[in-house]
DNA sequence: GCTGTGCATGACCGC
DNA sequence: CGGTCATGCACAGCC
């Protein structure tokens, strides 16, 4: 778990609430995100998705889908801060493939891309569509 | 037509 | 009121 980290005040409320099992909240999604996307995920699940492996996952963020990201446009929009905060930095729009592992190890490549918005970006995940309908996700799922 | 790509637009929300 | 992001949409290829 994520208690190593030091600067943790061991009695604040995140802390709390993760000895009870039910709310965990990463000190670095909190620093950085919108509550909307802080991990919500709880002890118990967590222990489920790391199951017999010595992996120490740490959650970063989580997305409600919209029903875009769910549809069958294939692209999944990620957070601006999210994506700068925990991806790979880039500098090009066509970005990079992103190989990521699911919680029962299955392997999942992503074009993790941005378009320019305004004088910002918008970051993106491409080829997402096998994943969500192997895992029957719909809008509004995590 | 249809579908995918690359961006634009505008509602919404946090400040 | 400025930035974000869900979705619109024009354009290009293709059938």
């Amino acid at each position: 778990n994520s208690n190593h980290n030091s600067g943790i005040d061991p009695t604040n409320e995140t802390h709390t609430q993760m000895r009870n099992g039910r709310l965990r909240v990463d000190a670095r999604s909190r620093n950085q995100l919108l509550p909307r996307y802080w991990p919500r995920i709880t002890d118990q699940e967590l222990q489920q998705i790391s199951g017999d492996s010595n992996s120490i996952i740490i959650p970063l963020f989580e997305k409600m889908l919209s029903a875009s990201d769910a549809g069958r446009i294939g692209r999944l929009v990620l957070p601006k801060k999210c994506a700068e905060a925990y991806f790979p930095a880039i500098s090009q729009p066509e970005g990079l493939p992103l190989k990521v592992q699911d919680a029962t190890g299955k392997d999942w490549v992503f074009q993790f891309r941005f378009w320019p918005n305004n004088n910002s970006r918008m970051y993106v995940l491409e080829g997402v569509t096998p994943c969500i309908q192997s895992m029957q996700l719909q809008a509004g799922d995590t």
